[in-house]
DNA sequence: GTGAAAGCGCTAACAA
DNA sequence: TTGTTAGCGCTTTCAC
């Protein structure tokens, strides 16, 4: 032994009692150079080390969590039913950025779990939890009740949601700004003139539509305008909303002078069928976009919408979850439970213009 | 013992120990129950089952897969650097749903393992698999040469990739039909009197850009038409692109009177761009897209473009990779190691015009 | 500073 | 049909 070639292990071994072996060491050493402990020989160390690179020694995670208790992984748990999705594309590639970003500090890894449309949620997250794969999950697209949270919070497992929920009082929560968005939104369009102010939220029960409308509704009372549901709308698929959208608007006896949409991926397909029916979007009707989507930047108009960045949401997402990790509180002490994250509404040209011209 | 509330575990026993002392048999009974062993009384079963469901069981995989060696867990890796990206993540959840479809069949569970932009895509692929948490990989966004590759073969963790690569010849791999789609276009273009004909594909050492580079050459050559260097446009971010394509479309003595492009974001930016130079898509230069995409569908001149069931392809994927792990292999006899995945042409509006006008 | 050994939760081989 | 036990790869006592 210790006379292999490089990339050859001791027959018949494999993992660190291969490399204890090829080393001549016992492997409760080797494990302690590995793993940084103080009391290993420098030299010792430097040996196992090099080693374990030119073997490209990995340690194998199950043995490693078996003993540990800990597997060094967080889960982000993501739904691929395009209801639930209704975020858009890029959303979550730049949420995982800023998450990454966070973990890579303290050596933790980020999965994504995406549950099947099919698949019912809880049943999906019991049976990747269950696992014991991750030491906490971080979850998006909360519903109003959402029985995930009941399920995390029964099995103590760590974990922070992306999107508000009724469900789960005290768990730790980020969510967009949505009070904000509609505030601003409409006082911007009551500042122009506009009354007769329209909302689309997606169908179903993802709580951000929920919210939505309430902070819509609050705002439309906060300048005095009495709120009709008949200017309400409900869409189903938000990809493709632009039909049901627009028959709906037309079918009203006024065509509302402004429209909120709460997913930027409304507005590609409102934009086309508005216009298909001659409807000029910021002529004869104001839009106002939810986020800010490189995907939405080339619409003309240019769309009014609520600009963010990602990759500091996912930073805080990441920070906010680790603060209610036991091994890693003292290092985010000041993160509060929750937090609503605002968003800066980026002017367009969807929206500029005046109901009463000036003169 | 056997006398506690439901959800209630035994004090200081976890796991399949305590579900063992809690019904008052062995663990090597229950861990035979709750596997589906056949020497297993039926009625001890039942309440084994019953049990389990009733407190929440669910096996520690840390455990498992110490001792059969499997994850049951399939990892899929994904890049987030924007360039690599040039799918537009629809693409992907596309995808997996199809992938998730044939694993769960097989009780397997896909994970997502997203690649930080900044991060070395070898490191971050042996690190996660050098964890021991997946039986297999799917790897994308190939390189032209692509260390992933033969770290992988060197591992001898099955796998296959989404995208074919000049490293690992007889590696499984499943690519789109680059040659098709540039044949078709280029005699699509040609039949309606296109000679100049230009292409765009992302800079860097993605394969794709090569693939469809060389597939593009072929075309034109098989019509006779010279190629041209000038005419090939390398772009840096594919989500932008359209500034720089327009600045040296324009740039050129003469107008091409088409582009292809080689990804469906492309054309966003494509088309906002050109019609602020007053260039009129779909009139003065034709343009064919890539893949059908939803987000792109509200485009006018309706883009043409080509189209693909993600699903389908997922489900492919799977299976190919499934037919080259041995477990599964006899599942899964006919699968070639390697496909082109067909796409059908999408008539749309943006190229249908003729070069030399009919009378 | 190092080695020996226990044990994390689970399954499979074997004994009963 | 069930119980008992070894051992998967690893880290962490505890001796030395």
């Amino acid at each position: 032994m210790g006379t292999m070639r490089l990339g050859e292990m001791e027959e018949g071994m494999k993992g660190i009692r291969a490399l204890a072996r090829h080393l001549d060491i016992s492997i409760g050493t080797v494990s302690r150079a590995l793993n940084g402990k103080p009391d290993v020989n420098p030299e010792t160390r430097a040996r196992v080390m090099e080693a374990a690179r030119a073997l490209g020694y990995t340690p194998n995670q199950s043995g490693r969590s078996l003993r540990q208790g800990v597997t060094n992984t967080i889960g982000f748990m993501i739904e691929m039913s395009p209801d639930a999705n209704a975020s858009g594309d890029d959303f979550f590639m730049g949420v995982f950025e800023g998450v990454q970003t966070v973990l890579n500090r303290h050596r933790l890894d980020l999965v994504v779990f995406p549950c099947p449309a099919e698949e019912n949620p809880v049943d999906y997250l019991s049976r990747l939890v269950g696992r014991g794969m991750v030491d906490a999950m971080i979850i998006s697209a909360t519903r109003r009740r959402d029985d995930r949270i009941d399920f995390l919070e029964k099995t103590q497992l760590p974990f922070i949601a992306l999107g508000r929920s009724e469900s789960g009082p005290d768990m730790r929560w980020i969510d967009l700004d949505f009070e904000g968005v509609a505030h601003s939104s409409v006082a911007r369009l009551v500042a122009k003139g506009h009354r007769r102010i329209a909302l689309a939220i997606p169908d179903g029960d993802i709580n951000l539509g929920h919210v939505f409308h309430d902070a819509y509704r609050a705002a439309l009372s906060q300048h005095g305008i009495a709120y009709n549901p008949a200017l309400l709308f409900r869409v189903a698929r938000v990809l493709e909303c632009g039909d049901d959208l627009v028959t709906a608007l037309l079918a009203l006896p006024e065509l509302p002078s402004a429209i909120l949409l709460s997913s930027e991926v409304m507005s590609l397909s409102l934009y086309r069928k508005l216009q298909e029916r001659g409807i000029r979007p910021g002529r004869d009707i104001a839009v106002i976009g939810f986020r800010d989507n490189p995907r939405t930047s080339f619409l003309t108009p240019s769309l009014t919408c609520h600009s963010i960045s990602l990759s500091d949401l996912g930073q805080t997402l990441a920070e906010t979850l680790l603060a209610g990790i036991p091994a890693f509180a003292d290092l985010y002490p000041g993160r509060d439970r929750n937090l609503i994250w605002p968003m800066a509404l980026v002017q367009g040209e969807s929206d500029d213009f005046d109901i009463v011209p000036e003169r």
